[in-house]
DNA sequence: ATGTCACAAACTTTGTGA
């Protein structure tokens, strides 16, 4: 099984690169974020057209998640348990149960600079994600994808030097991230689309893309059984490339799911 | 150069958020 996310900077421009790479990478499920898209606007019947349902949550300015698969679509959750909100609660997670993994698309809140109460916002929701994570765990494998706004460590910012003072490197943000990490969810870190980083996002000012210039802040956290599932993981950094592109580039998981796990007592064939 | 986008309101430009 192939799963991937995006963060697609409205779904509404993105929609002929967005078919287009469905097409292309041809995922089973895909997380997105930043439609930008009210539930009942979403382009559903043209992901249709190429075999994906949908679960769409959203509203038409700004935020916005969703699903779609074509290995099943169950058990669709809008929100978090105890959503915290600016100052009401936002369209910034979906979950579902696809093929029988279950999957949370999520868009964690900016929080523009530490101090502002978008930076409390953030860290409260992450804490209510948590909780709603750990409220699911169990037989089945789980991961939640999506943008965390969190560059967990140093690597994954271009500069270090270069964010203090900055939210998405402070220790609070790392710390909330650490706290997913507790509940027994992994970092599945993708290998790099070119150069050392395996950076998912640049800002579309000044050339950035172009000096490699970028974040590691598009995540996949699984649990064991996932993580364990996980066969490769890639940054597709082509998809960030030519005219009119996200400034977010997809993060593809593969998975053998049915394959029996690798028995690590088990004597080299 | 705080350099680019995307969206929506009230317009052909500006405010907001990233």
């Amino acid at each position: 099984m192939r799963v991937a996310t995006w963060n697609v900077n409205s779904v509404g421009a993105r929609l002929p690169r967005l078919l287009g790479w469905l097409q292309e990478a041809a995922p089973d499920v895909v997380c997105l974020q930043e439609t930008k898209c009210a539930a009942d606007a979403f382009p559903a019947e043209q992901v249709a057209e190429l075999g994906y349902a949908t679960a769409a949550h959203g509203t038409s300015r700004w935020n916005g998640v969703a699903l779609l698969s074509r290995v099943g679509l169950e058990d669709v959750r809008r929100g978090l348990d105890d959503e915290p909100g600016f100052p009401d609660p936002e369209a910034r997670a979906v979950g579902a149960t696809c093929g029988g993994v279950r999957l949370w698309s999520v868009y964690v809140p900016n929080g523009r600079e530490p101090g502002h109460p978008h930076y409390a916002y953030k860290l409260a929701w992450l804490e209510a994600l948590r909780a709603t994570l750990a409220a699911e765990l169990g037989p089945r494998p789980l991961a939640v994808l999506g943008d965390f706004n969190v560059a967990p460590t140093d690597a994954d910012v271009w500069d270090a030097a270069a964010f203090a003072q900055s939210t998405h490197v402070t220790p609070p943000e790392r710390e909330a991230l650490g706290r997913l990490r507790a509940l027994g969810l992994g970092d599945v870190v993708p290998r790099p689309g070119k150069g050392p980083h395996p950076f998912t996002y640049w800002d579309y000012r000044a050339g950035m893309f172009h000096k490699d210039l970028g974040m590691r802040i598009d995540l996949v956290y699984g649990d064991g059984a996932f993580t364990a599932a996980v066969r490769d993981a890639y940054v597709d950094r082509e998809a960030r490339k030519g005219k009119g592109p996200s400034d977010h580039a997809p993060v593809v998981v593969d998975l053998a799911l049915d394959a029996p796990l690798p028995d690590p007592a088990a004597p080299p064939a």
